[in-house]
DNA sequence: AAATATACATACCTTTCGGTATTTATTATC
DNA sequence: GATAATAAATACCGAAAGGTATGTATATTT
């Protein structure tokens, strides 16, 4: 087994140079943008350089991509204990929105929502990048409508509840309240706004 | 006075053809970003060269900015007329929204909403911009408080509301629906969530 | 221990970047 | 009609961009 070194001899297997590599660039991507950020930017956070990097990835839009699937992983791995400690439907989604109450300082530290930031700068530059932010966005959505589906069908949820609307309006909340929050230091604001789509959900 | 030719034998006053380089380069910077977008770029949007665009602009920051104000220029222009319309405090807030109902296919054609995607991409390496829009949301969040507040006044709304907690989740409702909805194309979704926020201004 | 494969560094490439100094063409002024 | 002022084009700059070909040190294989 390789022994992670670095520097000019280290020899890491390559599966793991990736992975060190999405590591360290995954908050200056999400930061920065794809744009935004340079070759020079990720020899810097990673200390290696540019030969080595392109010897791990095809080229730049490449290593987006794959810093996003990372991105989203993360974030997924972080979330998934809140709604599965709950049993019941409204908890579970009450318990998705606590997460991201919780998750705020952590979320600000990593540039925000990795998900709304690639949506809105890949749109209309980079469509591999836009390709998968845009199934991250849609697979959080069908999770959300499932559970209201579920909800419905075990009688927790009215039957009046529209599950894909409430799902466009869940996310919505909590997308808008994370680039406010962000953008007016506010967290107060988005405790308030996350709340108030707990109660929301409680009604449901 | 100046006739517009463009072309080399143009001789436009600074004043217009400033005016004339932010209206041509207004689509292409709301879409690709500051940094998406290349002097060379702005070149072909409004068949000047780069020559004559810094005869104009201190440099590209500067041609950013002053394309972003624009562009909120353009929106609160188009949006002002809908609550306008109306006398009632909740018929207000109900029109601001009918408003990005009704223009939500010109907000597509001009690349989404300039606040959202000058946010999202300025925070954190474009402060003159990152500026200007944080100012532009703060505007429009002090613009809904004010209806909310003065409708507490009037008693038209219920004084258990509090103003700046509803702006935050206004304009949580709109940009995060614009997001989605831009990126799932998805206008029936856009509308449902729409008008749910409306009942929830009826239900104020 | 020699040969091979691996993994990263070095050095270099072309293109494009943002930006500037200069020139040319037109218009306004006297 | 000569002069001055204006406005845009031309031509150019160094730096940095993304990307590649080659070199070199280590680890594995036999």
């Amino acid at each position: 087994m390789y022994i992670c070194r670095m520097g000019r001899n280290s020899h890491i297997p390559a599966a793991d140079t990736q992975h060190f590599i999405i590591e360290k660039s995954s908050v200056i991507f999400n930061k920065k943008g794809f744009f935004g950020t340079s070759l020079s930017d990720l020899e810097k956070a990673t200390g290696l350089t540019k030969g080595s990097i392109y010897a791990n990835f095809k080229d730049k839009e490449d290593v987006s991509v794959r810093v996003f699937e990372y991105n989203y992983q993360q974030l997924k791995e972080a979330l998934s204990p809140y709604p599965n400690k709950e049993k019941s439907i409204k908890g579970k989604l009450k318990a998705c929105v606590d997460f991201y109450l919780d998750f705020y300082p952590k979320l600000l530290e990593r540039g925000g929502c990795a998900i709304q930031n690639s949506l809105v700068e890949s749109d209309d530059t980079n469509p591999a990048l836009f390709q998968k932010a845009k199934e991250a966005l849609l697979s959080w959505k069908h999770s959300i409508i499932h559970l209201v589906e579920t909800g419905i069908e075990n009688k927790e949820i009215s039957n009046t509840i529209v599950a894909s609307d409430f799902a466009t309006y869940f996310i919505a909340i909590i997308e808008g309240s994370i680039l406010i929050a962000k953008s007016l230091n506010d967290r107060p604001g988005f405790n308030a706004t996350l709340n108030k789509l707990k109660a929301e959900i409680e009604g449901l």
